[in-house]
DNA sequence: GTCTATAGTACGATAGAC
DNA sequence: GTCTATCGTACTATAGAC
């Protein structure tokens, strides 16, 4: 017999989820989940910062996932399409978690205390993508705008795709919203105002 | 003499603000607070829900500030520009506060956890800039979108108010802002494609 | 793996204002 | 007397220290 059961962090996150869905997030100590996986509290905090960060452990590869795509665009591509392809092809990936996915999303929706750690993440997930922007020679304040822009559009498009059942293709519904804030913000302004510049491009000269 | 002194929130707040910049945030307990203000960790609890909410207590009043200016706007504004006004009126009151708001700031900036607390303020803000649009006739995704951005556009204008020394206006920072994030998202989409809608105007026959 | 510090809660008691 | 602000204490749970 093995001294440890493999895969203490999937049985960790297994029961965490199953107590979180049963009690409500905030009825569910540390020490229970740990039990219920086999293990000890001291355990659970080898893995996971604290007791929320198990709803957002796959929080890492998605923010890479997006920070690459940007990185690998093709030359000449404007930033903001770089940054909506990128949330397209991440978006993608997690929508096809299908019910799982849906259910996390609820779960969050049930506390403030996971909202406030979501926010953080797409904060996080915002700044990256501006340094990916950066990396690819683009100046401010174009990453900061772009990466919040994209960032906010790919929240309403995921929300709108959680709320719905059955099998949406996300998207079309990413590239929806981004055409809503264009026509929400108005009309980008003139070259001669002393506030405009232009839209730079990804690997042209800037 | 009388048992208890008059003022005892301004105490707490004024205890908490000068610890937090004496020690650093995270070093500071509710009960040395509370000591420094001639009062008990129970007081403290009584006015301020938490250890953090005490550098966000004037977020309330801000917040009804911008919604006010939101459903005062003239009939006939684009709603980008009634949210872009109104948030003109309150980072105009913030930065009337000078020191003391960057101070602030440079708090924030040290402490994940308040980090955290400013974003769910800056949420909460954002969803009561979009209730008053829906308030004023402005139907979805408008008054998301618009509110979305035009938080995004305040928090680098405000930032970047707050990276200065000396006197600065405000507004103009955020119209800058603004006329950056035009020009960072791209063009407004044409009427004919399917994912477009018009730009509507407060008041007007929607 | 145990121990400790501290955030935050619950409930009751008490003291002053009116 | 009532009303309200304050205080004392005991408690749970997170998180970190040792």
């Amino acid at each position: 017999m093995a001294r440890w059961e493999t895969g203490a962090q999937e049985r960790l996150a297994k029961a965490a989820y199953e107590l979180y869905l049963e009690r409500g997030y905030e009825k569910v100590t540390v020490a229970e989940i740990a039990t219920r996986a086999g293990l000890t509290k001291r355990t659970f905090f080898r893995y996971f910062a604290d007791k929320r960060e198990v709803l957002f452990s796959g929080a890492a590869a998605f923010q890479q996932q997006v920070v690459s795509s940007v990185l690998e665009a093709p030359v000449g591509i404007a930033p903001v399409d770089a940054v909506i392809a990128a949330l397209s092809i991440g978006g993608t990936s997690l929508a096809a978690l299908g019910e799982l996915a849906r259910q996390r999303q609820r779960l969050i929706d049930t506390s403030t205390d996971l909202q406030e750690r979501e926010m953080i993440k797409m904060a996080s997930l915002t700044d990256a993508i501006g340094g990916a922007l950066r990396e690819r020679g683009i100046s401010e304040p174009v990453p900061t705008l772009t990466a919040q822009a994209g960032v906010a559009v790919f929240k309403i498009a995921f929300e709108r795709w959680a709320g719905r059942e059955g099998t949406v293709e996300f998207p079309p519904l990413l590239y929806q919203a981004l055409a809503e804030l264009r026509a929400a913000v108005g009309p980008v302004p003139p070259d001669d105002a002393p506030t405009a510049s232009d839209v730079p491009r990804l690997g042209a000269s800037n």
